[in-house]
Parts: structure tokens; C-alpha cells; sequence
DNA sequence: CGATAGACTGCAAACGATTGCAAAAAGCTA
DNA sequence: TAGCTTTTTGCAATCGTTTGCAGTCTATCG
């Protein structure tokens, strides 16, 4: 059907092996030949066959990255970062959807090994570490955003510890003392991390640590909302929510909206991870922003490192992209009952509070 | 490295031919071989190498969707069906990303065909028919949302003209006589039809087109917030705005936040193709869907027909799937001045009304 | 019992490239 | 021009499968 190196070969009347370290240019060939083959080849439309040249070299120029989905912004940042790098350096990039699903994962990285990928580049479940671990001997592997603790592996991290510790201390700063807490499974880094961050913050501001204030489950929009609803119907609820679970933030709109919860004036809310429609949201939603588009760069550096330099157990296993909080509107200035703490008032004046506290309303219609 | 066919035939004393028909379950060996074969096979751990089955049979099992982007959340849903019904089918899909970028496109489109994928869905950009059309001669072709008018390709695509004529109608009933639009470009498919099922419901309705009421740009956000500020410094601007270019949508929210506009109130929105939060907006924006998940699979379906049955020019060339209208909050009756319809009264009482402007009010901040 | 069909199996040639090795050609020195 | 080195080239093996063809074996039938 297409145009081989045998056709390229029989039309410049030299042998198939002249041909190929001509056009791979090896240096091999003199000056001339490979001049002539470069033109002959372009003339017959010749483009090598990938598959045939990685049966050979048991390369073939793809690249995995495999995420749980696309709906979260991150990760499709990630994909696009990605996909511009490698495509500059002549790669495929393989897009794989794992879900979250620790088999489906499972099953993706056999086919992506058997399909001989070069590189990859991996959000784990974490219930895949001894696999992962195996298939790393054959394949540069990048894991990022979140650690399997079961392998060694070179992992790119957002710094989570300081991306939560920055939201909550923003929180305490506009003067809550009661913040909730949604965020992911205690099983996996990041949920585990962002927690930690939380306390932190709460400590340093001699906060304690009220219990009935998390809340931690799946990555789903479900947990955010049940989440919401168990701290709404505290007794004493909380002045401020942070979702630290970007998933879940769909669920917890969707239960402010059914009860009609002003934001910001009712209740406070900071999320974490940006969406792109965050912005325009009114209010326009306050973020902890992990740095996906780093996050994906670094990645990318780490794993062509690798396919580089090899695939050695060298020193740093594990980088950290820092976190920054990106305030827009969700977020108000509380009185605070009775702490002393300097407050500059940051939220508008009153006039608009009421403003805002009639806008709640109508959205009960 | 890893285990061969090669191994499992030595481990088993036969030859390697047997090992392959044994394993492939061609028939033409004995139960007794096919047995004890695949069970060494699997004690041994022997996969296939997809490579050089593939440099052999012309086959990959390597399916690739090129689209857009990621952002569209159409494209996100297209994305997970195929992903989905290709995995359940043993092929991996290949995704790829081409920014609606004519080279770009035609790059991926190259190094696609030379890794010999068995098929390929594509949302074309419209500016690389005759690439397209000689590729699938090579490989099966299906596309999706957009027609390449260069091209007799099998086609799917979403009932644009039905779709805006819904649209339009939908606010034509709630009494709006002067509706803005902002449509893709008028060089794609989409955008002509989109255009022209809103002309054809105002036709119906006895409404003069305005052209001054229309704006068709680029497919980015961009385009929105130019084509609202075009329609809301018209000196008698439209009462409502049909968003009929996904993209465009973010850009017009930004411009109707910048200015206060209260939706519904002050103009009513409809938009095109769902985002995962319109339903949580305040107020929730109404739509009509293009009906994604029913495009992917049905493309899937015309692929898969093709790489099966052959690559034949049948007959059918163009599908269609039906689009359907989602009423949310963002669309309001208004008073009638002169017309004599029957409207029955949807919007809220004017409390509510006057609520919702000041909550405009409070959003200048 | 010998012939013959039918079921299995193995040999070897692909698929389209890359690459070690050795031969041929070219360049150089004397 | 012979002798030697240095390019440059070609042969042939190889990567891991699949598959046409021919050969072997078993069983069945006359």
C-alpha cells in the first residue's frame, strides 16, 4: 500500500540498509547519497513505518498519560500541556481515561506496556503499586498529582500541605473560627495532605480541631453534597466551607442552592482547583490553585529525564509544585465575636451585604 | 525482557507456528495443544507484542479520536463514550488533540495513519479535506460535529438547524421579538446551520431578520464578549441572546457581569451544548443539547461497521442526532407590547424580580 | 493390510525496518 | 603503482509475530 524503504532503495538503485542510515542519518552514508535518498524519499511520499521500526528498536515514539477523567480542569490542563510537549519532540501522547477504578486502571498499563510506550505518565489509584512497581523496570514512569505508596516511584506533587494550610489560613484571616472541611479519601496523598494542611492552620491560630467540622469521602459531586448538608445541619454550623475536594464542589452548590444559602453572606466558600467558569460565577469563587499547568510541565521534564538519561534510581524522588490562593468573591469578612486579631476589612460595605443578602433570596424561586 | 512466543513454544516443545495457532484459537490445532498452551502461556506470563503482530497483520487495535480540545465539555463527554466502547472492544483509543488548528490537524492526521491505527474519528477542521479524503482510502474514517464539505466522508452530526430552531422558538414564545445571536464561524458547517434554524423559527414567526442582531465569530470565548457588547450597545438591544457557539458562552457571562445585567430579568440567555455546572449557575441556564453522548456512540457505531464490513462507499453518507431543548432559569416571558400570543406567565412575580436586580447590583463589586 | 483422507504440526518466508560485519571503493602515502 | 587506511556500501540476521505450504501422524475404510 504506502511507500517502504525497499521502494525508496530500488528507485536509487542502492541497497535497503544504505537507504535507512541515509535517511536516519547516522553519518554513515557520504554526503551525496544521503542527499540523494532525502529527495528520492520525499519524491515518493516515503514515511517510515513506526510500527515495523519498533518491532526493531523496541521503541515507538507514544507516550501514556493516564488520568481518572477529564470533567476536572486540572487534569485537562495536564493534557494539554502534555500532549503540546511531547507532539514538539515527536511523540504520540496516549490519553487513557482510568476513572479512578484501580482495575481499569490495572488493565490500561498491561496494554500500554504491550503496546511498548515509551514513557509514562500516571495519576495512580494507589491500589496498583506492585504493578506499577514491575512495569517501572521496562518503562520510564512519572507518577503525578498523587503518590502510590507502594512504590518508590518519581512522583510530581502539588504541595498540598501548603496549598490547604494557605486556603484555611485565609479563612482564619476574615475571621471564621468554624471551618468545614470537604475533603477527599484519607487513602489517597493528596486527601490525606490537605487535611493535615487544615490543622495546621488551625493550630497555628490556636483553633481546635473540631471533628464534626470534616468531612471526607470520594471524589465524586455526591460527597460534596451530603458532606454540605451533614455540616449545615450542625447545630452550631460552620461561618465558612472549604472544599478541598474539587470534585465534590458541584454537590456542595448544589445543596447552598437548594437551601437558599447566600454566598458569601450566609456562608463562606473556598474551593480548591480552579475551574474555568469560576470566574464568572457570581460570586465569582475563591481558590486554592494547585498549579496544573506546572504540575504537568514538571512531569514531562521528570519523564523525558528519564527516557534520557535512563531509567536509574537516582536522588530525588519526589517534587513538589507550590499552591497559591487566588481570591475573588466567595470569601467574606466576619466580625469576629471576641478575638482581637487585626482585620482589615476586605468585603464591601454594608449596602452591598444587604444587596447580596436579597439576592439570596431570590434565588429561592 | 519480556516473555515470547518463542519461550512459550520451547516451554512447551512445540514449534512457534503451533504456539501462534494455538494461542490465537485459529482451530487448527488440537484441544489437547490449545490447552496446555495457553496454560503455559499464562504460567509464564507471555503477552503478545501488539508491535509485531501488528508490523504483520496491519493492525494495530490503536483507534484514535481527534478533536478540539478539552474544554468543550462535548468533546469531554465524546472522549469517555468512545474511550468506553473501544476498551470494552479490546482497542485502545489514541486522543488527540488538534485546537482546531488546520496544521496541526493535518500533522496528528500524518503521524496517526503511519502508526497505523485501524480507525479514526475526527472533528475536522474543515481545511484539510483532500488530506482527509486520501487517508481514507488507508483506514477508516468517521466525522463527527463537523462535515469537511471537501470530502463525502461518512458523517455524524448534531441537528444544527433543528436545534437552533428550538432555540429560537423556544424565546420566541416567551415573547421576544428582537433575539440576539452569536454563531460560529459561517465557514463551518455548525455555524451555517445554527444561523439558519434560527432564521428559519423567525421566519415562521413573521419576525424581520435584523442582521445588526447578529454576530458570527470565532469559536473562543473571545467572540462572546465581543458579539454581547456589539449586541448591548445596539440603541435598541435585543431582549434576549442565544448563545448558539458553545465557546462564546463564558465571554458573554463575563460581558452581562461587567455591565450588571440581571439574567433573566434584564435579558434573557440561552446557550448551546451543556457545561456540567449551567445547572448550578445562578440563574441555571437554559440550553439545548446537541446531544453528545448520542453523536460518540453512533459515530462509534459507524465506525466500527466500517473497520468491520469494509471501507466501502455505501450509501448512507450523513447522520443525524436529534437535538433537544433544556429549559432552565435563564430565559424569562416577557410582556408582549402589541402581540396578540397567548402567553402564559412563567417568570416569578415581580417581587422576586425586583430581588433579582439588586442582586445585579450587588455583583458590580 | 494398504491406501487415503483428515487432522495436526513444523518449516520457512514474510511484515519493514535496523545494525554488526565484511567486502568494495576511495583516498592517501611513498 | 603498490600498499595501507578510511570511507562507503551491501549482505544477512534480527525484532516477534502470522501464515502458506508441505510433511507427519492417526484413524478409517475397503
Amino acid at each position: 500500500m504506502s511507500v517502504t524503504l525497499k521502494d525508496v532503495a530500488q528507485a536509487a538503485r542502492v541497497s535497503v540498509s544504505t537507504a535507512s542510515r541515509a535517511l536516519t542519518g547516522t553519518g554513515l552514508t557520504s554526503e551525496r547519497t544521503q542527499q540523494r535518498l532525502t529527495r528520492i524519499a520525499r519524491e515518493l511520499g516515503y514515511r517510515p513505518n513506526p510500527i515495523a521500526r519498533g518491532l526493531k528498536t523496541g521503541q515507538s515514539r507514544l507516550v501514556a498519560l493516564l488520568v481518572h477523567n477529564l470533567t476536572n480542569a486540572s487534569f485537562q490542563v495536564m493534557a494539554e500541556v502534555v500532549q503540546a510537549r511531547l507532539k514538539a519532540l515527536g511523540y504520540q501522547m496516549l490519553l487513557c481515561i482510568g476513572g479512578d477504578d484501580p482495575e481499569q486502571e490495572s488493565d490500561t498499563l498491561t496494554t500500554l506496556v504491550d503496546h511498548r510506550i515509551d514513557g509514562l505518565i500516571v495519576v495512580p489509584t494507589g491500589k496498583n503499586g506492585p504493578q506499577l512497581k514491575a512495569l517501572a523496570n521496562d518503562v520510564p514512569i512519572v507518577c503525578l498529582v498523587r503518590r502510590d505508596d507502594a512504590t518508590d516511584l518519581e512522583t510530581v506533587l502539588a504541595d498540598d500541605p501548603q496549598g490547604a494550610y494557605l486556603g484555611t489560613r485565609h479563612l482564619i484571616e476574615l475571621g471564621h473560627r468554624r471551618i468545614g472541611l470537604i475533603v477527599g479519601r484519607q487513602d489517597t496523598t493528596s486527601g490525606r495532605e490537605r487535611l493535615s494542611g487544615y490543622v495546621r492552620a488551625l493550630r497555628e491560630a490556636d483553633i481546635a480541631k473540631d471533628d464534626t467540622l470534616i468531612h471526607a469521602g470520594h471524589f465524586e459531586p455526591e460527597t460534596g453534597a451530603t458532606g454540605a448538608r451533614k455540616l449545615l445541619d450542625l447545630p452550631h454550623p460552620p461561618s465558612a466551607i472549604f472544599v478541598a475536594n474539587h470534585e465534590a464542589t458541584l454537590g456542595v452548590l448544589r445543596v447552598t442552592a437548594e437551601r437558599n444559602i447566600a454566598i458569601p453572606d450566609d456562608l463562606s466558600l473556598l474551593c480548591y482547583e480552579d475551574m474555568p467558569w469560576f470566574e464568572w460565577h457570581r460570586p465569582a469563587i475563591s481558590i486554592v490553585d494547585n498549579g496544573a499547568r506546572d504540575l504537568a510541565n514538571l512531569a514531562v521534564d521528570r519523564l523525558l529525564h528519564r527516557m534520557d538519561k535512563g531509567n536509574g534510581k537516582d536522588g530525588v524522588r519526589e517534587y513538589r509544585v507550590g499552591a497559591r490562593l487566588i481570591k475573588r468573591d466567595s470569601c467574606r469578612q466576619i466580625d469576629a465575636p471576641t478575638s482581637g486579631k487585626s482585620a482589615k476589612p476586605k468585603s464591601p460595605p454594608s449596602k452591598s451585604s444587604a444587596a447580596r443578602s436579597s439576592a439570596a433570596k431570590s434565588a429561592k424561586v
